[in-house]
DNA sequence: ATAATAAAAGACTATTTTATCTTTTATTAT
DNA sequence: ATAATAAAAGATAAAATAGTCTTTTATTAT
């Protein structure tokens, strides 16, 4: 298990596809090469942009010519915004040992060291825009498969 | 879906558990109070002790007056033992996005902020020894269920 | 030796997550 | 208008995780 479902993992990796592909032009592109892109089951994916597209993360158009973009808006996003929708937001505030009530008023043997970790990962998400990485992904030094 | 499986939430506070109703004298603790203590499903918990204590992360002898106990070697091992037991070490080197070969050399978008993340959970649970808050459990200062 | 106790082991069930398949709806080009 | 295209929606299926129940084995006190 890694710190995101595998759902949310797709998650990321599609919508930084998207940005890099479909950034500055008009154009839109398919769940297929999507999936290939990412290196993720089509269908699958299909549900998961499904969703995304009804959160307004996403935005998209059917018929020919039709697919999944990203909206000038939709770029400056954090990424923070794709993780809340899918996994929710357990991994900012959750207890690391599981605990409902855990707090400052009855904290778990961890909490504090968790506060840090789970601040720093919160901070970090927040401040990572999904169009960010477009220039390196387009020129290949990036890598959102393997 | 936390930083750990629910099983390894569950491993970890049942450890803190024993260590701690356990630590100095030579008692032990049956699973039915660990169970109640913790506040876990007794014969899910049951599973993951006997697991624990194959690896020899607890000790355990049955019959009467028998149950869960540590050594004090034991009581000296980091709580990264525990998590590498039950969850395996991917969350200590494995990529954010879920890349099987990301790396220096062919990075994801989010390679160095997880590296950097990654390695503050290790450092974290290495540094932390599963006897430590044995005097704060003790007087109730620190929580281990709810 | 025997009975009582408590963990170990093994088989089984339920739930959640991940993944697939089929049908419907919207859009575009002809 | 019609046919072709591509996403949306819905219904299933498979795999992994979480949880339960029953039987066996080891230990201790009598």
């Amino acid at each position: 298990m890694g710190i995101f479902s595998k759902t949310c993992e797709y998650a990321i990796r599609s919508v930084f596809f998207i940005a890099h592909r479909t950034a500055g032009q008009t154009g839109r592109v398919g769940i297929k090469e999507i999936a290939v892109g990412i290196d993720s089951p089509e269908p699958f994916l299909a549900k998961i942009l499904q969703d995304l597209s009804r959160r307004g993360i996403v935005q998209s158009t059917k018929g020919p010519n039709g697919g999944f973009y990203l909206d000038s808006a939709s770029l400056e996003r954090p990424l923070s915004d794709i993780v809340a929708a899918v996994d929710g937001n357990d991994i900012f505030y959750g207890c690391g040992l599981g605990l409902k009530q855990c707090s400052e008023v009855n904290p778990c043997p961890l909490h504090n060291e968790f506060k840090d970790i789970r601040n720093k990962i919160h901070i970090m998400l927040h401040e990572t825009k999904i169009g960010e990485f477009n220039d390196e992904l387009m020129n290949g030094m990036l890598s959102l498969k393997k």
